[in-house]
DNA sequence: AAAATCCCTGGAACTGGTTCCACACCCTAA
DNA sequence: TTAGGGTGTGGAACCAGTTCCAGGGATTTT
C-alpha cells in the first residue's frame, strides 16, 4: 500500500502563525479565550496551509466517536420502509454533526447470545457511541448487545418474543390505534361484515388485529380472522386469503389487511377473479408503503411516518448517551389513516 | 454530559501480564514474533481484564479510517434501487472489515463547486478513506470532491453533463445493450411497430434509446420516440404517454419503456383504457425494480444487478486507495433481459 | 503604589495505540 | 572460545489532537 501523504498538523500551523499549539486548538473549538487579532492570524494560517484537523485524534481525547450505527437485522434487503427510517436517522444526525454507519446482520432467534456473530463495527471498540436496531429483533440479540455494553435504541414494532419485564429504549408506532381507526372508518361508511387478514403470530400483526377487534366489539360486530397456509410472502398471503374471504357467507363487504403487502396480494387476486375494489369489496392496508399509491385505485391505508421514527430513535439515543443512567423510555408514535380510493360507502 | 468510564488500556494489560506494551501490540496484530507462552499469558490477561483495543487510536497511526462513505445525492429518498447498491457495498465491505457510512446530499447543478455544502463526514478530515457516489452526479460535485482530495468511485449511470475528457473511477451498467437485447427480443417475437417511451434528455435514457434504435435499424424498422409534456414523475410520464402511443397509425404492437416506472405508468393507463397487456400491446421495462414482479402480469424487463454494482464500486475504491496513482478505470456491468409476462408473440 | 483580578497565551503532559531500535539470550559456525 | 545470526522482548518516541496549569501583561481595586 502506498504511503498516504502526511497532512499539515496543528504544530505546523502554530509555527506559521507564531503562536502556541494550545491557541490553535482554542481557535478550532471556538473557545472565546482568544483575542480577535490572534484568532485572525491563526485562521489565516489555517487557510494558507489548507489545514484540516484530524478527526480521529480528537475522538481519542473526547472519548466520543460522534458516530452511531444503524443495524438492520434479518432482512434480506433494505426495504423502502427501513430505508426511510435510515433516512430519518441520517438527516437528524447530520444536523448535529453526528455520523451514521450502516450495517446488516443475519442471525437466528435460537443462536445463544454469545454465539451471535456481530458485524465488524461492533467488534471494534470506540468506533461508535451507540446503536439503532431495526429489522426483526429477538431477545438473544438484545442480550448480545448488552454484553458488549453498547447503548442502543430499538425500533420496537418488529420486536419478537420479548417478555414485559424487558427494559430498553424503544421507538415504535401505534399498531392498535391504527387499525382501530381504519376499522372505525369502514364501519362509519356502513360496512358491517369486515374481515381481518394477517398471520397474527407476528406480535405487530397481532396488535393490529386487536385494534380491529376492538372497533368491531364496540360496534357489536363479529370479528373474523382470515389466515392462509404456508404463504411464501405477505403478498402471497394476501393472494391466498382472497378465496377464503369470498367463500364466506354472507360475503364480507370490506377487508382490513395486516399490512400493505397483504392488501396488495388481496387486491391482485380479487381483481383476477373479477371482484372489483372498492365496488364489490372495500380494502384498507397498513404502513403506507410506496406501492400503496401505485395501486389502482390507490390504497387507503394507515400511514406511518418512517422518517419521524428514525429521527426519534436518533434523538433518544443521543439522550441516552448524555445520560447513561436515565430510566428506559418507550415512545409510541401516532399513525394516521389516509383515505384514498379503496373504500366505498355501502 | 456524564463522563464515559475509562476503559482498560494496553499499559494495564502489559502490567497484568508482566510484559512490555510492545508485546501486547504484537499479540493484537498477530505478528508472529511472540513466543507461545508469552502470547498465552497476554491473551489470558486480555480476557481477564475484558480489554478491547481502542479503534480510534489505531487509526491515527495507521492513517487509515477503514471506512468509506456512501453518498446519495439529489434523491428525496433512498429508493430500493440505490438501497440495493448500498447493500452491495456494505456486504462486500464488511467481509474486509471496512465500514460504510451513509450520508445524503442535496445540491443544484448550478451551484459553484466551492459553494456546495458537503455533509459533516466530508468536512472532517481523516474520518473516511474514500467515497462512493450514487444519485445524480453533476460536474460541479466532482470538482468539489476533487478539491478536498478525497478518492472516490462514482456509480456512473446517473452522471449528467460530463464531457468525455472527464476522468474518474466509475462503475455502471450497460444501458445500450440492455434495450438493444430487449428490443431484439420483441422483434424476434414478430413485433414490427415498436415505440420507445422516455425523456431522452437524461443521458442514461438517451443511451437506452440508442440501444433501441440500433435494434430497429439493424432490422430496417422505423424508430419512434414517445415523450410527454411536464410529467410529474416517471410514472406520470408513462401514464401521459399511453394516449400518444394508442393514437399512432398503425397502432404499435409493442412499447419499450425507458425504465420500469414509465412502464408501470404506461401499463396502468393502458389498462384503464381497456387495452390489455400483453394481448393488445406488449411492454418491456428497464431496471427490474421490485414493482416489476408485482405488476399483473409481471413485467418483462432488463435486469440490473444492483448488489454487484455496489460490490464493484467498493472493490474499485479499495484498489484506488491502495494505488493512488493508478490510471482511472471504468467498468460497465452487463444486463440481462428477464422474460416475464408482458410480451406476446404476434 | 501595591495588590488583586482578568484576559490571553505557551507548552508540557496526556490520550491509547504502533513502530522501531536496542539488547538479551540462545544456537550455530569459524 | 569467539564471532555471527536469529528470535523474542522492553520501552522510548511517535501520531495529532486536547487539557490544564503557570505566567505575563493590562486593568481595576484597595
Amino acid at each position: 500500500m502506498e504511503a498516504v501523504p502526511r497532512k499539515t498538523t496543528i504544530r505546523e500551523v502554530a509555527q506559521a502563525a507564531s503562536v502556541g499549539i494550545g491557541t490553535i486548538s482554542r481557535v478550532l473549538n471556538s473557545s472565546s479565550q482568544v483575542s480577535r487579532e490572534t484568532r485572525a492570524r491563526v485562521l489565516e494560517a489555517i487557510r494558507r496551509l489548507g489545514f484540516r484537523p484530524n478527526a480521529q485524534a480528537r475522538r481519542i481525547l473526547k472519548r466520543r466517536a460522534e458516530m452511531v450505527c444503524f443495524l438492520l437485522s434479518n432482512r434480506d434487503f433494505l426495504h423502502p420502509f427501513h430505508a426511510r427510517i435510515l433516512q430519518g436517522v441520517e438527516s437528524y444526525a447530520s444536523g448535529l454533526k453526528q455520523h451514521v454507519l450502516f450495517a446488516a446482520l443475519h442471525y437466528s432467534p435460537r443462536t445463544p447470545p454469545d454465539r451471535i456473530d456481530l458485524p465488524p463495527v461492533l467488534q471494534e471498540h470506540g468506533l461508535i457511541d451507540g446503536l439503532i436496531l431495526a429489522g426483526t429483533i429477538y431477545p438473544n440479540l438484545l442480550r448480545r448487545i448488552e454484553s458488549i455494553n453498547m447503548p442502543f435504541v430499538a425500533f420496537s414494532n418488529n420486536v419478537v418474543g420479548m417478555g414485559d419485564e424487558e427494559q430498553f429504549d424503544q421507538v415504535g408506532f401505534d399498531d392498535f390505534n391504527g387499525t382501530l381507526h381504519a376499522t372505525r372508518h369502514l364501519i362509519g361508511k356502513g360496512h358491517r361484515h369486515i374481515v381481518f387478514a394477517a398471520d397474527v403470530s407476528y406480535p405487530w400483526l397481532r396488535r393490529r388485529f386487536e385494534g380491529y377487534r376492538q372497533a368491531m366489539r364496540e360496534n357489536k360486530l363479529k370479528h373474523v380472522l382470515i389466515t392462509s397456509r404456508n404463504p411464501q410472502s405477505f403478498v402471497d398471503f394476501g393472494q391466498k386469503s382472497a378465496g377464503r374471504i369470498l367463500s364466506r357467507q354472507p360475503r364480507p363487504t370490506a377487508a382490513v389487511a395486516g399490512n400493505d403487502e397483504i392488501a396488495y396480494g388481496l387486491w391482485r387476486s380479487l381483481r383476477r377473479q373479477g371482484v372489483k375494489v372498492p365496488d364489490d369489496i372495500s380494502l384498507v392496508g397498513f404502513d403506507d408503503r410506496e406501492e400503496a399509491v401505485l395501486m389502482d385505485p390507490p390504497l387507503s391505508t394507515v400511514r406511518v411516518d418512517k422518517e419521524e421514527i428514525g429521527e426519534t430513535c436518533m434523538k433518544m439515543l443521543l439522550e441516552r448517551l448524555h445520560h447513561p443512567r436515565m430510566t428506559f423510555s418507550q415512545r409510541i408514535l401516532p399513525t394516521e389513516f389516509v383515505i384514498r380510493g379503496t373504500v366505498r360507502q355501502v
